[in-house]
DNA sequence: CATTACTTTGCATACGTATGCAAAGTGATG
DNA sequence: CATCACTTTGCATACGTATGCAAAGTAATG
């Protein structure tokens, strides 16, 4: 059996004072004196007392735990998210009780553990939930925020990158650069990352009367390889290729070199995320930055202004980022005057 | 406010009975009548109960809550481990609570997040824990795993990939190959990890009274580069470079290419836990493979009989793994001849 | 019907903490 | 010393569940 930890009625006993004395001195913001408040804290470390999270969640309804669901993916994008969530959310008092889903939907038996242990809050990562999930959830109060992710049927919160609006400007990039023949390689098609950035790409490069090839990556480096050699190997071969993510752009550029290409001169290749290895020399890769610091910050202050009832309009927050330019597009024509 | 959540009672009286046979409901192998039970069960849903699992927790002295401390790094090798850790515990019926550690060592503030919620265990990855953590894990009878890394001063359990041996072996598979200019690149120099390799790699070598280059590459990538160009540019040239890791391989790949040497006719690169990147065909980097599924295995196994008391034997555990040869290496002699 | 053996249920209590309320303590003022 | 205002403490109870014990129910047997 486990050893019984001590509890507040020893410490107590030990001190010399109640158990809800005990109980005050560990309760920030009480009425104890200073003196039994010494007192007490001498016998607590004594024992090694520790209060208990979960007596203490029941009583008070509040268990300083998050639920944090995360898609296993091969994206190292969503590794770096994973650690800023948990060190911000820790720097607001809340503990992770974290999930992996291998589908693209977060599964009853995930959420069924969030609502048995009384999580305040749940962020869905790269992941959707299906809309009964989500009523089980809000009966229960429970916010929920997805990340980098949103649907337009769900009635939940959400934080993502303004990846329309970024493939836009990625597309004018290329275009002022005078790339005509463009393809796109998409990522899992279901996800509204992929679309989104899909359609910020095509819709701008419509506009200028120019139509770009889509491949399907499906967000892993293999099926971004296969289909850029589609691409590369047409008679038309494109000048330029836009990746869903940085691991289905770097697919894309080891498949060009494997063809001998030279980048940026044969063809020019974007990501999407800025991944620490995008900057590595051997990939060099141009890519737009998603402001993950900022994107974290706000789910956060986002998820706790709902669990203390700040209401806040649902609508999906955007955040935009910037490009970042490396060898692996053309240098911008200004400077190759 | 939270919504109080509907408890064992109020599922009672709806099924006129006590609150003693709803929680017998629920709690399995109890004496409860089928017929009580439908009844019991109709109403449960009905509510949209759920069994509290911190009340629960409470009494019954069992969390089924396991501490995952992992320290942020930049290897996707644990990514793969954490996703492996989630499903195999959750397999057991255990939830994570989950925790990133930016220190080399698990700090007591991590711990303390442990011990307030009960953890039943705690398994640490990729990091240390200063003794008198240990101390404190124990008095509250708590066992803990060091996955990938072990300490003599400690007694703890640990599981890792048998680091010496792995090494021992790469260094006989490229001694036969016919290097004689060989060396090591390290990791963080504190891991008994890079340590072991390190140990391996030169014990093999030095019988054959080889001598080993060493350079320092602390686990990531642009140590790794800088030390590679160091020992490229030398003028007795390194014929094959060992790398703590696969991102330390990786980075000694790409400053030989960014130097114009041929792999592996100019230099020989061997790298360390498969990765998948290590799979990538612009890469094709022969490697050690970690048995992650077995290690992640058997951790979990090991932990369940400690929590259940079946005290198993405190020495360390090794799993072997194998070499995976791909391009970065030459093709062995019998094939070449 | 009485007895026995067994199953099913309810009562009461326990887990470790927080908190409203009242009692006790402290110090200042007249 | 009496009064008042205020701080500090203890008592009792509550949170939601599990479980030992006894009571009630059921069925079988003589």
């Amino acid at each position: 059996m486990k050893k019984k930890s001590v509890n507040a009625m020893e410490v107590a006993k030990l001190a010399n004072v109640s158990q809800s004395t005990v109980s005050r001195v560990f309760t920030p913001g009480s009425n104890v004196s200073e003196k039994t408040k010494e007192k007490v804290m001498e016998a607590a470390s004594f024992l090694g007392y520790r209060p208990n999270a979960l007596a203490r969640g029941l009583i008070m309804n509040k268990t300083n735990m998050v639920g944090l669901a995360m898609r296993e993916i091969q994206n190292p994008f969503y590794h770096e998210v994973l650690g800023k969530f948990t060190k911000g959310l820790r720097e607001k008092g809340y503990h992770v009780l974290f999930v992996y889903t291998e589908n693209d939907e977060i599964q009853q038996e995930e959420i069924t553990q969030f609502l048995e242990y009384n999580v305040e809050g749940v962020i869905v990562t790269d992941a959707l939930l299906s809309s009964n999930v989500v009523t089980q959830l809000q009966e229960s109060n429970i916010p929920v925020i997805l990340f980098n992710r949103y649907s337009h049927e769900l009635s939940c919160h959400s934080v993502s990158c303004d990846n329309y609006s970024a493939a836009w400007q990625i597309a004018d990039y290329l275009y002022e650069q005078g790339c005509r023949r463009l393809a796109y390689i998409t990522g899992r098609k279901n996800t509204s990352t992929s679309q989104d950035r899909q359609r910020g790409f095509c819709d701008y490069l419509q506009a200028k009367g120019v139509k770009v090839i889509i491949e399907e990556g499906n967000y892993t480096y293999e099926g971004a390889y296969k289909a850029a050699l589609n691409l590369l190997k047409r008679n038309e071969r494109p000048e330029a290729i836009f990746g869903a993510n940085d691991i289905t752009a770097l697919g894309a550029l080891d498949a060009a070199k494997s063809l001998q290409l030279s980048i940026p001169e044969d063809v020019t290749v974007v990501g999407f995320d800025n991944i620490e290895m995008a900057a590595w020399p051997a990939n060099s890769l141009t890519t737009w930055e998603q402001p993950v610091d900022e994107m974290v910050k706000i789910t956060i202050e986002t998820l706790i202004n709902q669990i203390n009832k700040k209401q806040v309009d649902a609508k999906p927050k955007l955040v935009s980022g910037k490009l970042i330019k490396r060898d692996s597009t053309k240098k911008s024509k200004v400077v190759d005057k």
